[in-house]
DNA sequence: GGTACTTTGGTACACGTTCG
DNA sequence: CGAACGTGTACCAAAGTACC
């Protein structure tokens, strides 16, 4: 491919963002004829037309549509640079970060606290959802971070790594009132025993899984939760027994009145940054990767 | 055929580089 | 330092294309 410069990309990418020459000419404040030689001079750099007529309008071929998400990519970190050079303290102020739904809220809550600390000068916003769903909103720079407790897809399209934080050892929990009945032949007591589960798509839920399997026990499930609140909100209203990871375990005793039943042995819940390796020059979700670890786990 | 939009050809200007 | 030259970008006018 010949060289391609800054104002081709700009050209093309408001065109494919408005659909039309005659409109991104607007946008622009160049004639559209302008507009139009410098897309054919793109087409001649790349190689390859990028759009093709529709009618009135245009439309992104194959390889346009290649180089819109490289030029989404581009035109976000020129945004970013201008910022920068502007002498703001970070790339962006707000750190956006996606959170699996599994994944406890006081293990979310270490980790991201130092965000908010009182001189860091950054505002968090935080969403749920599946990992798929934050994956693609990660591809689209609509976060910056997802946490996770499971790796990537090894077949997504999403161009980002994988940081280890750290994990933690399942504990099994009931209310206070249970936990004779439960804690004299454990785990064998959870035999037909009312179990709170974690949704099928989670990591933790496959790990129990198998650990029942192993122990040959097999738990009376009554419910499975994608949103691990929710769980212990159930937990908490003494409909079973239910797994957390033990590194909240003051906590959960604490918040939910309940107890600790004993450990899944073997059972681990892993904790994962997922990031776009440019993102790690953002000085907040450096420090969230970083510090993860100790915010996790202080006593350890 | 009128309208809206894109493409092509010609031309002008700004800017950087080279050379005397 | 200034002229000559090349390159990139902008404009206008006109032609081509598609829809209503």
């Amino acid at each position: 491919m010949r060289h391609l410069n800054y104002s081709h990309l700009q050209y093309f990418w408001t065109v494919a963002n408005e659909g039309s020459i005659a409109r991104a000419s607007e946008v622009l404040h160049i004639t559209p004829q302008t507009i139009s030689g410098q897309l054919k001079l793109l087409d001649e750099a790349v190689g390859e037309p990028l759009f093709q007529r529709v009618g009135r309008g245009l439309e992104l071929t194959d390889t346009g549509s290649l180089v819109k998400q490289y030029a989404d990519d581009i035109f976000t970190l020129g945004g970013e640079l201008a910022q920068v050079v502007r002498g703001r303290q970070a790339a962006s102020q707000v750190l956006n970060v996606g959170i699996v739904h599994s994944i406890a809220k006081l293990i979310s809550y270490r980790v991201l606290h130092p965000v908010v600390a009182a001189d860091s000068g950054m505002r968090l916003s935080c969403v749920e959802g599946d990992l798929d769903e934050l994956l693609a909103d990660l591809s689209v720079h609509r976060l910056d971070l997802v946490l996770s407790d499971r790796r990537m897809p090894v077949n997504t399209s999403v161009k980002a790594y994988n940081h280890s934080l750290g994990d933690s050892p399942i504990a099994l929990f009931c209310k206070p009132t249970a936990i004779r009945r439960y804690k004299t032949d454990f785990p064998q007591t959870l035999h037909g025993a009312p179990m709170l589960m974690p949704g099928r798509g989670s990591a933790m839920r496959r790990e129990l899984d198998d650990w029942f399997e192993r122990m040959k026990i097999e738990p009376r499930i009554v419910a499975e939760f994608d949103d691990s609140a929710l769980l212990k909100m159930f937990g908490a209203g003494d409909a079973g027994v239910f797994p957390a990871p033990h590194a909240i375990a003051p906590e959960i005793e604490r918040m939910y009145s309940a107890r600790v039943i004993g450990m899944a042995d073997g059972v681990r819940e892993t904790y994962l940054a997922i990031s776009p390796e440019r993102r790690l020059k953002n000085p907040a979700v450096l420090a969230v990767i970083e510090r993860a670890r100790e915010q996790l786990f202080p006593a350890a």
